[in-house]
DNA sequence: ATCATTTGTTTCCATGACGGAAACAATAGC
DNA sequence: GCTATTGTTTCCGTCATGGAAACAAATGAT
């Protein structure tokens, strides 16, 4: 059973929609975060600077289309801290039915 | 059903546990408010002040111990406010699984 | 009545988070 | 070289947040 510990880091909206997207998948574009964001490419970028930076998340380059393109993932790091938080959430949801 | 709508007001960290607080009781007087977080009074009744203003909170005065107190609820329209928000953290938790 | 205590609000001030625009860097293709 | 694409960093303004202290209101004690 997952510690639920809630983390500030991924709590904030914007940081806790793109640990969802990264969660359902092994690996999404950058662009494709962008266009389902609400944020400018230079705030998302800086979000996932913040999360790299706690090892939450990490860029694999790859190319497509001629283009290089960062694929990004949640870490096995990452993953565990999104659960717990999403384990802290669920203990409030469920003291508060 | 509920709508699941994000609300930035309940989500941010303090005022969500806040709610959480005041969804499990009829009632409840500032100080417990006050000694269940990590806040101080100000901090606290600036929050309190946020939640009211929005509808979701009112507060009932109280005497206890031959002191005034506040009775803190939340309002019909603040449980709605808050069974949303849980709803959206509920779907976000569901598609993360 | 005066004073001190309790309960909560408001003021003041400092700090940090956040966001977008624009400048920048790196790479690829023409 | 020149342009377009992908993403980062810099710059700057704005808003949220928090605590301390001053304040207000009410009660009890002397």
């Amino acid at each position: 059973m997952v510690e639920p510990r809630f983390d500030d880091l991924i709590h904030a909206p914007h940081r806790l929609r793109i640990c969802a997207m990264l969660s359902q998948a092994e690996g999404i574009e950058f662009g494709e975060v962008l266009n389902r964001s609400e944020l400018s490419k230079s705030a998302l970028s800086k979000h996932l600077s913040q999360l790299a930076q706690a090892g939450y998340v990490t860029d694999t380059p790859i190319v497509r289309e001629g283009r290089s393109r960062q694929l990004l993932s949640l870490t096995p790091v990452g993953r565990i801290a999104y659960a717990d938080h999403l384990a802290a959430l669920q203990r409030i949801i469920e003291e508060s039915t």
